[in-house]
RNA sequence: GGCGCCAUAGCCAAGUGGUAAGGCAGCGGACUGCAAAUCCGCGAUUCUCCGGUUCAAAUCCGGAUGGCGCCUCCA
């Protein structure tokens, strides 16, 4: 597989230093609020880049973080009078909801900032031991000078950095590239015992941290969105191979930004969406389906148009999907006749498409297009009593690719199933007495609770809307 | 000022040297009680523009125009 890695821009062959196992960073969510549209691109891109890690046969420990103590937290908990603790958990709660939603499965570990201050102290003073670290007014702050592959990662040069950098008038920092590892506590903040007084972590130094303890000093992969290069990730790099002295990440993958109706979304023009809301006009599916749609480098603009366009185009899947399963208890026994053993083929071609894809950096919208080929090829070959055979293996080739990209979901049971079902066989007898007007009525209805009707060669086909 | 990105049909979007994938929308046909879904057929002599390299360029080089991002919290 190639990947890009910014760290020398190129797409390189993907090597993990464990052949064995793939170990993966992603920068989490700070817990203050719903999650947005924006957010949600890198949980999908790399939930993504996991599952199909996994599918070619890697193991993969994959680790996000949540960000449960940062300024936007104290203060908005302060606006809600409550605290930062109860805050943020209700939002990682609120974060599980959305997720699932959208198919991100768990990661493997979701450390919480707040958990891993005995590490981050460590790490902290090991970086005052080696003199990438100093202690200030009981702040801590890393010394960006002592680090010369400074700007390696966003390829600034320091000078340009410097001289970009915001003057800052005290004289609390040795230099205005210098960022807080460790920041004192100010009165009624959430405070932690530390050698420097009472203080909570800086933002960038958790990463570093909680990247050491639960993958160790070298990660195979280390993904955010592109916004974090500069400064965020390129004081990782800072922090963790000052304080371990070895690499810290071999591939640095940065998915592009999510535009709202052509402009970069942003509260003050108020084109902000948080996922619950956007789940709602369009469902979750078509907002996951909506974001592997394109590369995941390039930028994407969410739009009504966008969306309704996704939607549209994932409705084809479901309804390839719907289709085979309708099928699978109507179709005949034996084994595939010699025209499906042609489409088979074809279908394997599209499976071998859809891995060249993939293996191309993530290459999600080729990898769809192939998924719409097998779609048109199944469709085309069950027009008329398929095998049993067929229906199955193509089935389960179907749900093997979009699986993969998580885009189908998983099947549900249907609560009101029953009830549905009564009302099909009611409206079935209507219309074999030629009654279309009560036919139609009660598809009507049907309709009006979500439910999507076909009629067959082989009977009335429903599923949910 | 520094570092980058993008420009492909009405819309979305692949394609990094060999003669323009796929999807949405639209049109025609088949099927249907009607519909829906589905199938078949139709759309860029051409990839913002101008030069250049090459037997060959959407793809490489130079330039222009237009759009965007980072350099400050931000996915």
């Amino acid at each position: 597989m190639k990947l890009y890695n910014d760290l020398n821009r190129k797409k390189e062959d993907f090597v993990p230093v464990d052949p064995e196992l793939v170990r993966i960073y992603s920068c989490g969510p700070t817990v203050y609020d719903f999650f947005h549209v924006g957010n949600a691109r890198p949980f999908i891109i790399f939930d993504t880049l996991r599952r199909y890690l996994i599918y070619r046969g890697y193991k993969v420990k994959f680790v996000q973080n949540f960000t449960d103590i940062d300024d936007k937290i104290i203060r908005r908990a302060n606006e809600e009078g409550t605290t930062s603790a109860e805050l943020s958990e209700r939002f990682i709660k609120e974060y599980y909801t959305d997720a699932k939603g959208l198919g991100i499965h768990k990661a493997d570990v979701h450390p919480k900032a707040t958990e891993v201050v005995p590490e981050i102290i460590e790490m902290i003073e090991t970086l005052i031991e080696k003199g990438h670290a100093y202690a200030s007014v009981g702040d801590v702050y890393y010394r960006t000078l002592s680090f010369p592959e400074y700007g390696k990662l966003s390829h600034q040069p320091i000078d340009d950095l410097m001289s970009g950098a915001r003057v800052d008038v005290s004289e609390i920092k040795e230099n205005p590239l210098d960022f807080a590892l460790w920041k004192a506590a100010k009165p009624g903040e959430p405070a932690w015992e530390s050698p420097w007084g009472p203080g909570r972590p800086g933002w960038h130094i958790e990463c570093s941290a909680m990247a050491k303890k639960f993958l160790g000093d070298t990660i195979d992969i280390h993904g955010g969105g592109q916004d974090l290069i500069f400064p965020h990730h390129e004081n990782e790099i800072a922090q963790s191979e000052g304080a371990n002295g070895s690499e810290f990440a071999r591939y640095w993958v940065h998915n592009g930004y999510l535009n709202i109706d052509n402009q970069k979304m942003s509260k003050s023009l108020g084109n902000f969406f948080t996922v619950r809301d956007a789940s709602a006009a369009y469902g979750y599916d078509t907002i996951r389906f909506f974001m592997l749609s394109s590369h995941y480098r390039s930028q994407i603009n969410y739009s009504r148009e966008t969306l309704s366009q996704a939607k549209a185009g994932l409705e084809r899947l479901k309804n390839c999907r719907a289709n085979l399963v309708f099928l699978l208890d109507k179709s005949g026994e034996g084994g595939l006749c010699e025209n499906e053993k042609a489409v088979m083929e074809k279908l394997e071609g599209c499976k071998a498409d859809f891995i060249d894809a993939m293996d191309d950096d993530l290459n999600t919208a080729d990898a769809i297009s192939a998924i719409f080929e097998m779609a048109r090829l199944l469709n085309a070959a069950t027009m008329e009593s398929p095998t049993k055979a067929f229906v199955e293996s193509g089935l389960a080739l179907f749900d093997e690719l979009t699986g993969v990209l998580g885009i189908l979901g998983e099947d549900a049971e249907d609560e009101d199933a029953a009830e549905i079902e009564a009302l099909i066989a009611e409206r079935q007898a209507a219309r074999k007495a030629k009654d279309f007007a009560k036919s139609d009525a009660i598809r009507d209805k049907l309709t009006a609770m979500g439910i999507l009707l076909e009629d067959t060669p082989q009977g009335p086909k429903w599923r949910r809307a």
